[in-house]
RNA sequence: GUCCCGUUCGUCUAGCCCGGCCUAGGACACCAGGUUUUCAUCCUGGUAACAGGGGUUCGAAUCCCCUACGGGAUACCA
């Protein structure tokens, strides 16, 4: 019975997608997508003093990262263009003579301080400040005469007075206005531009948008919005003005609290579909007992009446923890792959290339360790530097632990001796493949070409009791020998990624620097 | 000031439209235990909320009214 949806994101390039934005763009795109409707995207550059060529691309990039894309609008085309409000000023002159042919607008040639005199008088009678209308019925000699006297003068939208006008709102809604109370808004400037309302209404009715869901702070627009389309004589889209995201104190989202603008959140590491998640989780929710699922499983179920009518605060704590649990499902192919623009000179680009296995073992190792991709590079850099150096807690360790440190030299000596897997990137594809880290309790290949995990712990084991040393006191120091650290991977993992001369050199070191 | 919207654990929310299944469920965070060579993961358990006041009703988180608090709008910005 209805047609199929349509539904746009309508930014302004005056600054980067920040969250609330992000998010706005996200339930319209869903619900397009979840009814086989289309998503466009317009973009709303009347304001030409504020709008820059870059932040079209930070948010055309900001949208892409995310996971939204469009059916027509910048770089994609389609039949309902331009995208561009600036390159569709014909159409708007159009709507405007029509509508001053109609009577449903007037010229207005107050001067701002004029318009703002009119306000105070208002607001100092105790009613709602707005432009007084004091040349909505000017005579046609009166009108010509201020032209001639004062140059063109904005259009005004001659609002209906004194009628109650009903918005049904699929978020609020019906929400119930005098109409006495909106302004006689100006649709086109003195220049020729139009104002917002104005465009957005004519864009909205020329490219067929069924439903429009916005920041609540458009509701007033809304009416102003649905009043104008009923004069054009068609059907307002079905509206949906969403809450707007909050910051912890409950207040407008701040810069301090958490990053506004979305790229921020690719470049601090974050897993973009967890990010989609997350937002999409502000002010709808799956279900009652479910908050992580993919786009399908929420496309499946959206719908903009379920979207939540009170305002949200951001937890960013909450989505670390959503970000980090993406990573842990994830692939570990795939996690590598998604890792390594944040590794730097980490894991050196040759090695990156040379020894796939040892990469993969390595990140492996840290998946369930980190919630950011861009955490790996800390945790990882041990296994590829040349030395380590101790931090506070793994010197710590080592003093405490001073009666085994003569033991790691003994340890090293073992290892030299052992079969471990080289210490060469390019030189243990096999051992790299035949241990997939991180390793699992019990489980070890029979037919290996070298030591794996296991194997190092039985050894390790056997060594302590040959020399009557608790097993518990002597795998601290050597961790901390190893990594240069206390926290991390199973120690035999660790052991393994380093290969032999490593292991040997670190052992030794520490030894000798500490005995 | 005026108009509009909102108010369930610290946070995001389920439940509310179509009163009883709500001794209010889930998730993050927090606390306690377990697994573990560390950290993390994982598992088990716990703390914690219907803004307040009036109605309506046999019965209200759910319906109505008032108050308080919060947010938005009051532009020739979007």
């Amino acid at each position: 019975m209805t047609a199929t949806p349509r539904l746009r994101f309508a930014p302004s390039p005056t600054g980067p997608l920040h969250i609330g934005g992000a998010r706005t763009a996200l339930y319209n795109w869903a619900a397009a997508r979840a009814q086989g409707g289309s998503f466009l995207l317009r973009i709303e550059d009347t304001d030409r003093a504020r709008s820059t060529e870059e932040s079209l691309r930070q948010i055309l990039a900001g949208l892409r990262w995310v996971g939204i894309d469009w059916d027509e609008g910048p770089e994609v085309g389609g039949a309902h263009g331009p995208y561009f409000q600036t390159e569709r000023l014909e159409l708007y002159q159009r709507y405007a003579q029509q509508l001053i042919d109609g009577g449903h607008a007037y010229e207005c040639f107050a001067t701002p301080e004029e318009v703002q005199e009119g306000r105070e008088k208002l607001q100092a009678a105790g009613q709602r400040p707005m432009y007084d209308r004091r040349h909505r019925d000017l005579s046609a000699a009166e009108r010509d005469a201020l032209r001639a006297e004062r140059g063109p003068g904005s259009l005004r939208f001659r609002m209906p007075l004194d009628q109650q006008w009903t918005l049904p709102d699929l978020c609020k809604g019906d929400v119930s206005i005098n109409l006495a109370e909106l302004d006689d808004w100006v649709m086109i400037r003195p220049d020729g531009m139009p104002t917002y309302n104005f465009a957005c209404v004519v864009d909205d009715l020329e490219m067929g948008i069924t439903h429009v869901v916005r920041g609540e702070e458009h509701l007033m627009n809304g009416f102003k919005q649905a009043v104008l389309f009923d004069l054009l004589g068609a059907a307002a889209p079905q509206y949906a003005h969403i809450p707007l995201i909050l910051g912890k104190g409950g207040k407008k989202l701040s810069k301090r609290e958490a990053s506004v603008d979305i790229l921020e959140y690719r470049d601090k590491g974050y897993v973009p579909e967890a990010v989609f998640n997350y937002i999409t989780l502000l002010g709808w929710s799956f279900s009652g007992d479910q908050d992580v699922f993919s786009k399908q499983e929420m496309l499946a179920k959206f719908r903009i009446e379920d979207i939540g009518s009170s305002g949200s605060k951001f937890d960013d704590e909450k989505l670390r923890w959503m970000s980090g649990d993406y990573i842990r499902r994830m692939d570990p192919a795939e996690l590598v792959e998604r890792v390594r623009p944040f590794v730097g000179e980490a894991i050196p680009a040759a090695v990156f290339d040379a020894a796939p296995g040892l990469v993969r073992n390595a990140v492996a190792c840290y998946q369930e360790r980190i919630e950011l991709f861009a955490e790996i590079a800390d945790k990882v850099a041990w296994v590829f530097a040349d030395a380590v150096s101790f931090d506070d807690q793994a010197q710590k360790k080592m003093t405490k632990h001073a009666d085994v440190v003569p033991h790691l030299a003994a340890y090293a000596d073992l290892l030299e001796s052992s079969n471990l897997p080289s210490s060469d990137p390019a030189a243990r594809a096999a051992a790299d493949a035949a241990f997939p880290l991180p390793s699992k309790q019990g489980a070890e290949p029979v037919a290996e070409p070298c030591m794996g995990p296991a194997a190092l712990e039985a050894q390790l084991r056997a060594f302590c009791e040959e020399r009557d040393i608790k097993f518990g006191h002597v795998v601290h120091p050597v961790r901390a020998a190893l990594t240069g650290t206390t926290a991390g991977p199973g120690l035999f993992d660790c052991v393994f990624l380093l290969g032999r001369d490593k292991a040997v050199a670190r052992l030794r070191a520490a030894a000798a620097s500490n005995g």
